[in-house]
DNA sequence: ATGAAAGCGCTAACAT
DNA sequence: ATGTTAGCGCTTTCAT
């Protein structure tokens, strides 16, 4: 077992000094042709690279980003880690990935472990059990502590910082008018509760689009559901709660804030009988697996989550390095969505 | 903005060393107790928190694990990821993501980056690349250097560390018996190609099974598809191999080594007028949300991907924590596998 | 052209 | 009971 070799003992061995060695692999003008070639070549020979923890002290800086999302086994949020890294390594950074489980105490836990000192700024999509406490002393305090955030998806309004998001309105606003020209009279929609921000803006993107349409929105078509914590472990619940749905409207379209809201509702019509989508059309949101492979194929929204993912990464390494950071104002970036026909829909012929 | 206190400050405005205070912290008995108290009070007032790069670089270690999947939009990957974070976290250990996109040079680049001293040991499931070129110097080296490694799912025999496995060959062989008993006479598989471990042995448990119940292997039946890259991104091209397949072979039970090989041969086969599971059943294997969700619901094998990222974190942390790790003997653990009988096949009733 | 020394934040052995 | 010092690995300023 061969040690990492240190400036010290390449100092050692060549009989100069650390600083020689140090100033020598760093091209310096100060150190002479001679010196140079020889520290370099046993440099190489030993495989030598400095210690990332060392420069960090130095530098007081890390070159790594803090990542944290309510869950990683979901195909968004991989997604968004995914543009993120990509835009991330190739700017020389490295990523910590926390997962707070949706819970408020698991993200506190995870922000604190990790500003100490681990990370030079975090990105973010807040947990649900967060956004429902409506606690946000966490991120502020790490804020003021001069460590930057950049909040996607779920997104606090009363935080000031650097925001990647969709335009939940408009686009869900769009995927409604998709349904009411496809012929559908009676349009619900499956949301969450609403102190997510993605499932009010949703629903309110779903109002608008019935009013300019002049249909009266019926209370009972919208579907809140409770999930405070990860649905996939609830698949039950929320059968459950969308069979009572249908029991209690009929409809003949179907706007889903999620995809699995979307596929469970799909499998819930077709045990009621319904064909899709002849007797309901579907449209979910987030272009994950599921949508795609989904029988029948999911028409869906596309969220482009990797570019949100690089969005991110972008906009918190040009804070970091942007020696006055300070002045700059915070931005939020709104990605561009993109309704993906598929075969739950009626208008338009699918593609493909 | 407040910046994070340092025992300097603290000191200072103490008007005590350094020392005193980092013991009063510690609660050393070699402190008074006044001082502890009013360092420990100014402490919280001000939020004090050891840096956690200065602590790395004192200890030698930094409590941080490196983990390199091929991809993380993955349901399998991200499983043993939340396996992982679960534990580490538990153990107070932090985990750092590089994906490797199964590209050999992105993997040996990740694996340097991180070697560095960001991390005390790896976590690794090796790219497709790097197991199609045998080229392993990167792994050998890094554990030459003294930095653990754990390898899972995709291992390779020659190179000597811990790691966490499922019995491919036996489960695989389980799946197919499962299929034999459920009456298909035609059985076919659909693997990868040799070079991944996972691909081949489960290509062995295939034809254990059938030798075992005196069936002949028609090599024809035996589909290895050639995706050394994501495969999702490549859906036709899947699709068309699967296709031609079909109309070359004709099987009434289908052992895919992975959900989306399942699927998309229950499209294929849908295409071609067949019923599922009665003109054909069809196993897969990793149990993701493709498998749960699918219509109909696969019936597939369950890895326990949670579980082995668990035990990855954990034999890593074993060993990086015990004292004279290098005595230890290196462990391979087999993690069970369940067939989760759903709707694809016919022997058992469907349970939900 | 080379080296000594200080310092990043912290701990711990060793004074006092 | 408290402080001084050295050191983790590196960079950089300031001698020489």
């Amino acid at each position: 077992m061969k040690q990492k070799p240190t400036l010290k003992v390449i100092a050692k061995e060549l009989d100069v000094s650390v600083s020689t060695v140090s100033k020598a692999l760093r091209d310096s003008k100060e150190i002479g042709e001679e010196t140079k070639r020889k520290v370099k070549a046993f440099a190489k020979l030993y495989n030598y690279r400095p210690n990332n923890i060392a420069l960090s002290l130095k530098n007081k800086k890390t070159k790594t980003l803090g990542v944290i999302i309510p869950e990683i086994v979901h195909h968004f949020f991989t997604t968004v880690i995914s543009g993120i890294e990509h835009y991330a390594n190739d700017k020389g950074y490295n990523v910590i990935v926390g997962l707070s489980n949706e819970s408020f105490k698991k993200e506190v836990i995870n922000l604190e472990m990790l500003a100490n000192g681990s990370i030079d700024g975090f990105i973010i999509s807040v947990a649900k059990e967060t956004l429902s406490f409506k606690d946000f002393h966490h991120l502020s305090e790490t804020i003021d502590q001069g460590i930057p955030i950049v909040m996607f998806d779920r997104v606090i309004d009363d935080i000031e910082c650097d925001k990647v998001i969709v335009d939940d309105v408009k686009t869900s606003a769009k995927a409604v008018q998709k349904l009411i020209d496809g012929g559908c009279k009676n349009i619900g929609i499956i949301s969450t509760k609403d102190y997510v921000s993605v499932g009010r803006l949703r629903t309110e993107g779903y109002k608008n689009a019935l009013n300019a349409n002049h249909i009266e929105i019926q209370k009972s078509r919208i579907l809140k559901i409770d999930d405070k914590f990860n649905s996939d472990d609830n698949i039950e619940f929320l059968e459950e709660q969308i069979y009572t749905y249908f029991e209690e409207n009929e409809v003949d379209g179907l706007f889903a804030v999620n995809e699995l809201y979307a596929i469970t509702a799909m499998k819930v019509a077709r045990q009621k009988g319904l064909t899709i989508p002849d007797d309901l059309q579907v449209i979910g949101f987030t272009d994950g697996v599921l949508s795609k492979h989904a029988f029948p194929p999911l028409t869906t929204i596309s969220q482009h989550g990797f570019e949100m993912g690089e969005e991110s990464a972008k906009l918190l390494i040009d804070r970091l390095e942007n020696p006055n950071e300070d002045e700059e104002p915070f931005k939020t970036i709104v990605v561009k969505t993109d309704i993906i026909d598929r075969e739950t829909t009626k208008l338009h012929n699918p593609k493909k």
